[in-house]
DNA sequence: ACCTGAACACCGTTCAAGT
DNA sequence: ACCTGAACACCGTTCAAGT
């Protein structure tokens, strides 16, 4: 027996209205622009056109739509940050490059940057994988510094004052003035120091 | 002509049920067992007696109980780093004792560390002259070690990877195995050194 | 299969009414 | 003056019903 496919009884499937990466994109967006607070599900389907229950078919809730948030943000990060440490063969010089180029990031992208190096409790943030990847350059330049032996530590102080530095930075926790820009320099030229020296 | 004090006219006042100290206190206990998404005007209202809407006639809302009990806990830490600065003349062995003791208050209250020094897009934090008062000892040994000139960047380079390492220690964001005691010990060798490097 | 309105539980907050 | 119930606006999320 024939499939009933008379064209009164059958119709075009509609073509979908919106789709993962819109809705990611859409949230990256709102983050941005309105805060934490304001990416809510009922202004992401604003954004995308559809009604908020919709977005469940794409994503499982908040949490996870904030983590595929964190995770596009990493690997535009790890893109820029692998891009800078093939221009920069010298480690010293990596390492600055490296550092500058984190900074500009999380001045370019502020709330991604916390979402990804702070992922607020109850996410899980990014996939390890890919903060791994992202953090690679970092890790292997503290590795070249530092000596092998010293490498994870190494790359553990630096990864720990950027990131400390740019969450107050962003954060406002510098509060007694000077020049913020020096005090990143003075950073990046003392963890170098520290990392070359021995230490044994 | 007297007032009326008549008996049956006047009655006493009935004692408050609650204080703002309880409150606060409620609140630190509820955000350290139950973390902040879950530090509820209706779950601190339970918790001292009294209906949610009571709190605020002592609070004007969620974010300044929020950062009231940033400013309690910020206090704690400060009395507890002025305290272990007096007891450690070496510069060297008291920038030590200071790192390990903030790392150890971060461990035993990692909610109220956390606000502190991230405090949510939204809240202000502890008062800043609570902050400064705090981080005063901190301040004191970096340039101690790093000279007057460098103070405040010392003090920035320092305080930046501390709260770096353990906020990420704490939101555990150190994926990579190893001992973590002894990247913290690392860490604060390689600060130490670099400070102590004149850079010039 | 995707989309929607309606509904639910749960927030923070306000306010008039009680004592 | 402090406390409360009731109400409001606003969340995230579920689900039966539509196409």
């Amino acid at each position: 027996m024939m499939a009933n496919v008379n064209s009164y009884t059958w119709s075009m499937p509609t073509p979908d209205r919106t789709s993962l990466a819109d809705i990611v994109a859409a949230g990256r967006d709102l983050l941005e622009s309105d805060g934490p607070a304001r990416l809510t599900m009922q202004a992401v389907a604003d954004r995308v056109g559809v009604r908020a229950p919709s977005l469940y078919k794409r994503v499982r809730n908040r949490e996870e739509l904030m983590d595929l948030i964190a995770e596009a943000s990493v690997r535009d990060l790890g893109a820029r940050l692998r891009a800078v440490a093939e221009a920069e063969p010298d480690a010293r010089g990596r390492l600055r490059a490296l550092a500058v180029a984190l900074r500009e990031f999380a001045h370019a992208h502020p709330a991604a940057f916390h979402l990804v190096f702070t992922p607020p409790p109850g996410t899980s943030g990014s996939r390890p994988e890919s903060l791994a990847v992202a953090s690679a350059p970092l890790i292997e330049v503290a590795g070249e510094l530092a000596g092998p032996e010293r490498a994870l530590d190494a790359a553990r102080t630096v990864t720990a004052w950027a990131n400390g530095f740019l969450g107050m930075e962003l954060g406002g926790s510098f509060r007694l003035g000077g020049d913020l820009d020096a005090a990143f320099d003075y950073g990046i030229d003392a963890l170098a120091r520290a990392l070359t020296a021995s230490g044994d």
